[in-house]
DNA sequence: TGTACATCAGTGAACGCGCGTTCACTGATGTAC
DNA sequence: TGTACATCAGTGAACGCGCGTTCACTGATGTAC
């Protein structure tokens, strides 16, 4: 006498498209274009307010909708904030594999990171959500993997480009292994994001990671 | 006829323990335990939650006082978390002072700097509350002042040892500029905090600074 | 040191707003024929 | 292509809780003598 219904599970199925056997259910243009705009919403409210402080009622209004509206999409302003963050991750990751699929044979690996970051980082608005999203996973070990994930997609995808373009024996010991050094970088670019939230000035952003990025990965003795 | 009494002042001459003609008002021992006991509350509390999810409620709570005592000693939360801020930056500032002034003469720099980030990097706690008054400080100019503030503080102090003891002259063309080396270190160092908040292992992170700054200030070609 | 008095610091009750959450309903969208 | 019908997606009103804020009050602290 198992009792098949479950309320839970239904609106679960329902938001995911996925009716109880598992058949992915039809998404109406309609619903799809309303997710859309409460994650754009969502982006900039997180961006302006922080995530902490971001409200559903704000979110609904910016996207021009009322609560019922965030309710038959989410069920709450975490699970929208993972959905924010999943798109702008798949996004970060095509503009990556953009960056790199333009590269000539012998372009040097200066030319090319300079590209991957001009990529990257243009935004400043991400870069805010992005540091709730860090203290979020900082705080939510299921996010913190998550998180974990999407940097190690990018480092697999960095690390053949960078190993390829580097003289590994002329790095110092810590560096010398292709993971170590892969992660450097990111950890470097890391750092640039930081230093635009203090500073929003793009121009002498650039240089500076550059510059810092040429430092690294200068030969040594 | 102008109206020398102003209530907004008055207020913030009581907290400050300034009178109107700037004389300092007594400060009974009660109300600075007070605020110690709010402030430490609140750090436990903004680490815990966020800044943007901690509430007056639970950090007076936590302090074991009632809403009132709150109002009694600060305007606003803001205000609260930018003394919380000042507070540990002064701490910061006694820890650094306090690891170069063990050092000996002839003592090298990367054990110099092993002795200063293990006076700094101990807290995780902190570094949670410490993002989250960045991100405060990317949305708000005065507080980005306060922080930069801070931030050239601390490499003023550093600036010395870090020149004194590597060899400018094999440094690349970036890192040659003192101001630019110490900001570079500095740098290194937030990005080991960054670290600290995805993977809690200290044990890990020790050595993962030190070889970062070992490869960024190992002599070139 | 003790007492009387003045001021202060925190209490706790009261108020009310904002907003999260629910839900019956309806216009929009999709389907069948 | 058009129409009738079924389902869905978002509406908007209603509810109520949590909590920020205020304030008259009182026990604590400090001062004067």
């Amino acid at each position: 006498m198992a009792d098949v219904s479950n309320s839970a599970l239904d609106r679960r199925a329902l938001r995911t498209g996925l009716r109880a056997d598992g058949t992915p259910a039809r998404v109406t243009r309609r619903r799809a274009e309303t997710r859309e705009r409460l994650l754009a919403a969502a982006l900039s409210v997180f961006a302006e307010r922080g995530f902490g402080r971001a409200g559903i009622e704000e979110i609904c209004e910016t996207a021009g909708y009322t609560r019922g509206a965030f309710y038959s999409n989410f069920d709450s302003l975490d699970e929208l904030f993972f959905a924010l963050y999943e798109q702008q991750a798949a996004h970060t990751m095509t503009q990556v594999h953009a960056a790199l699929a333009g590269a000539t044979p012998d372009e040097g690996l200066p030319s090319l990171l300079d590209r991957v970051s001009n990529a990257l980082l243009i935004d400043r608005t991400w870069v805010l959500v992005r540091t709730d999203f860090l203290l979020h996973a900082a705080r939510n070990p299921e996010t913190a993997a998550a998180l974990t994930r999407h940097r190690e997609a990018i480092r697999e995808t960095l690390q053949p480009v960078v190993v390829g373009a580097v003289d590994l024996a002329a790095m110092p010991p810590a560096l010398r292994d292709p993971e170590a050094l892969t992660s450097a970088v990111i950890t470097i670019h890391d750092a640039a994001a930081t230093r635009l939230l203090l500073d929003p000035d793009l121009a002498t952003l650039r240089p500076w990671l550059r510059d810092m990025l040429t430092a690294l990965l200068s030969p040594r003795a």
